[in-house]
DNA sequence: GGTTTGCGTGAGCACTGCTCTCGCTTGAGA
DNA sequence: TCTCAAGCGAGAGCAGTGCTCACGCAAACC
């Protein structure tokens, strides 16, 4: 599908790329509030005001980062994702932990992209339209999960209150029509506190409450799941 | 207790004081990324330098405002607390929905600061010993209204996986050495999650997902006190 | 082959955090 | 009461930032 394209057309892509890589490097090394663009381009040997051309202003920049962090963190989930069903199609709540750790694991490796994406929203900054729906990759994995177990196990949830029913009529139709509105609000919920959990853990705001924090996030995982309406496995 | 000091003494605490809110009103206004020590100075008449006599640097003033932002928020809560303990003092589950919406509507209310609190770690930053004991505020809260639940009425938890026992036991001997290890394990989950719920809504993440968030938050801070081991109230 | 378009250059503007020296003022000790 | 160190504000200055703009060169299109 690639055309043939000029010497241009390819140099522009690769030096996108180059720029792209160099800011993830420097995001890595200092943090989002650090990344310059004139050191972007001093490493890269270029001149500040070339890098203009590439990328109109520092929170354009900002924006591709995150775009691509959403990206690779949901290509990672789906890739424990796959690998859990690989090892046993019919244990979802082993699926739905291996979503949930993949996300950690990325996130400990990644801390200042994963805080770029779920941190504070850094500058002024509202979230433009072409990163939400790589947002949602991670999100609509879990309920994927929760469906695939609801489809071959069926599910027993908490009824809801009542003044709660028109929203989850609601979040059900939306995003996941096939599934009761009870389930759907559970999804949204375990969604919600799993990154608080990672978030709490990258953020260091279990530094010198949780120790073990590994055997601690593999429970809490397994709970969520639980809480949206995953049932473990029987034992065979 | 406060001796008389010189004017000098209380110039210097009026000043610090006056640098604080104004900080405050930019960081309300813009977030942290654009507040400005020079702007800051300027707004209160002063040349920057001066102001490096009361912070010594900008991350000086962030932590106190940081350390600030720590106390009002768990002095809301603790306020939210005592009023429903007034309004019921047996209705458990209610006094730990008070303090989930207390948290959230301080949140909601002052975004920037709660992303400061909340967010992403600032600038390169670790975090001073200074922060942790009003960051601990609300945890604590939280511990002490799940302790009065259980002296009250006991609780009944799902057990803990064997390798997280060791951890369990650590937990419940740091914060909360009178009630039993799963429920420590609970209520650090709880805690957790609860500011994942929160961050969520404040940091956008819910945008074009939840609709009628104080319905969604009300449920969910019931489910997160139910799984803390808090049985709601007997219909009298 | 001529022209439009894309792109790197370098100067420059307004801003930032932070440092340093210079004096004035305050307040505590002799 | 006088003295002198300490506290404090002023101003200049350094190094760095995001971003803009006119300028030329080179590639791509007609």
């Amino acid at each position: 599908m690639t055309t043939v394209q000029g010497a241009r057309a390819r140099a522009r892509i690769e030096i996108t790329a180059a720029i792209k890589d160099e800011a993830r490097r420097q995001l890595a090394a200092e943090g989002a509030a650090k990344l310059s663009l004139r050191a972007v381009a001093r490493e890269l040997g270029m001149v500040s005001s070339a890098l203009y051309r590439y990328f109109p202003s520092r929170d354009d920049l900002l924006t591709a980062l995150i775009i691509d962090a959403y990206d690779t963190v949901g290509a990672a989930a789906e890739r424990a994702h796959a690998a859990a069903v690989r090892a046993d199609p019919r244990d979802h709540l082993a699926h739905w932990v291996a979503v949930c750790r993949a996300v950690r694991a990325w996130a400990i490796a990644h801390p200042h992209e994963y805080a770029l994406i779920y941190g504070s929203p850094v500058p002024g900054y509202t979230a433009p339209q072409d990163t939400v729906v790589p947002a949602a990759r991670v999100a609509l994995l879990l309920v994927a999960t929760a469906r695939e177990a609801y489809r071959d196990e069926g599910v027993a949830l908490p009824p809801l209150p009542d003044d709660l029913a028109p929203e989850a009529e609601r979040l059900a139709a939306d995003l996941a029509p096939d599934l009761p509105p009870a389930l759907a609000v559970a999804l949204v919920f375990a969604w919600a506190q799993l990154f608080g959990l990672v978030s709490f853990e990258v953020f260091g705001q279990f530094n010198r409450v949780v120790e073990d924090r590994d055997a601690f996030f593999a429970t809490a995982a397994e709970r969520l799941g639980r809480e949206a309406g995953i049932t473990p496995r029987p034992r065979a």
